[in-house]
DNA sequence: TAGCCACCATACGCTAAAGTATTGACAGCT
DNA sequence: AGCTGTCAATACTTTAGCGTATGGTGGCTA
């Protein structure tokens, strides 16, 4: 249950302790686990690039050395970071909905959900201007894959035919993509509150069925 | 008339012979229209850290040398490549559409304009991966803007109330800009050309108002 | 034809950031 | 107490890319 648990990037053994992730690990000696979120939220803050060992070490407090203990390379603490990330994207994402078991209201609380925490999705935003990194594209193309799945098999239990569906569930996530991208990195259009209430039901009453 | 007319960049006077823009200007001598044309086509290749002073001027047969006699810094040339971009982007992509006095022609020709050819939107797409850059933001900001605007005028002319076209505009648009990053950066999902084509007929009828 | 000026080459300096090598400290086990 | 393995500090090397300093060449004008 370790997060480390292909042999690339942990040297040591990672037998017993590694089972806390955020909140640096107690004693004041770090974890590869503390790197990853660490490196997750360098990442949240100032994209791909802002992954630099020795700024993540300074805010850990340790230095360069502390590094590459834990870690062969950048390279490697970047992958580990992602399948960090894809794993808790599942559960957080995903997890929630589930529950749901009418499809339109699984629909609308997915909209809702995306309205209320944007900031939820910086890392989604970041791995996007990201993606030319060869170890980000694949990890993208199947979280925006399955999400995209998860969409069409929603809008075909709310009653759209399949052609339709699949068609409907690529226009939804790349309106979602394309606001995330205008609105959260460009900040253009800016929309006060009300703007974007009435945004996100217009998405609403346009892209998701009604009952009926 | 020249591409340079604030003094900045251009040591020189800059006065007469800057009229050429691709294909190098006469006698194996650059202008700095070339090199922001240059600039241009490393961008949309490799995104804007593509850009890189000494690439380009091995690609031009040149060496740095020349570049730093044409422009001040690398900053120089990116913005001074971005403001040809924006100008070629406005007469392009307007001059086109405002020849059509209809408003539901004009919004799915312009539809049809952005599926013919995706690849003359990698530059508007690279720009947004790079939004992190100062130089960048404030000119993406403007074109998105400005087509929003377009969008929202033509939809309103089109029959949409006016809060009704504005959201429709910034859904429009979203979907455009998510597209493009979901099929052109990220390549996913794959698409057939039919079904290509099923998304774009599906799009139209979703979101353009039809005759009525 | 002398010479200036626009354009370019060459060689160098500078910085940020990754990665390496070596040594050190502390904790737990024997 | 002494060993060993785990985690970390320090100092170093390396690389890429921007920027600078300076000198060279060919065409245009006086």
């Amino acid at each position: 249950m370790g997060f480390v648990n292909t042999p690339e990037y942990g040297k040591g053994e990672d037998g017993i302790m590694n089972t806390s992730l955020s909140a640096i690990t107690e004693k004041n000696r770090l974890t590869s686990g503390d790197w990853q979120q660490a490196a997750l939220d360098a990442l949240s803050e100032g994209g791909l690039q802002n992954i630099a060992i020795e700024m993540i070490a300074k805010r850990l407090g340790v230095t360069k050395g502390s590094f590459y203990w834990h870690f062969e390379s950048r390279d490697a603490l970047i992958q580990a970071a992602l399948e960090l990330w894809e794993s808790q994207e599942q559960e957080q994402v995903f997890g929630k909905l589930d529950a749901l078991p009418d499809a339109q209201a699984r629909l609308t609380a997915l909209i809702a959900l995306v309205a209320e925490e944007l900031k939820a999705h910086k890392i989604y935003s970041e791995l996007l201007k990201a993606i030319d990194h060869p170890l980000v594209k694949p990890v993208l193309a199947r979280v925006s894959q399955r999400r995209i799945d998860y969409l069409t098999a929603s809008l075909r239990q709310a009653g759209l035919p399949r052609k339709t569906a699949q068609s409907r569930a690529i226009l939804v996530y790349a309106s979602y993509v394309g606001f995330l991208q205008l609105n959260l990195q460009l900040g253009t259009p800016k929309l006060s509150h009300a703007e974007f209430e009435q945004y996100v039901a217009h998405l609403t009453e346009t892209l998701i069925p009604s009952s009926g």
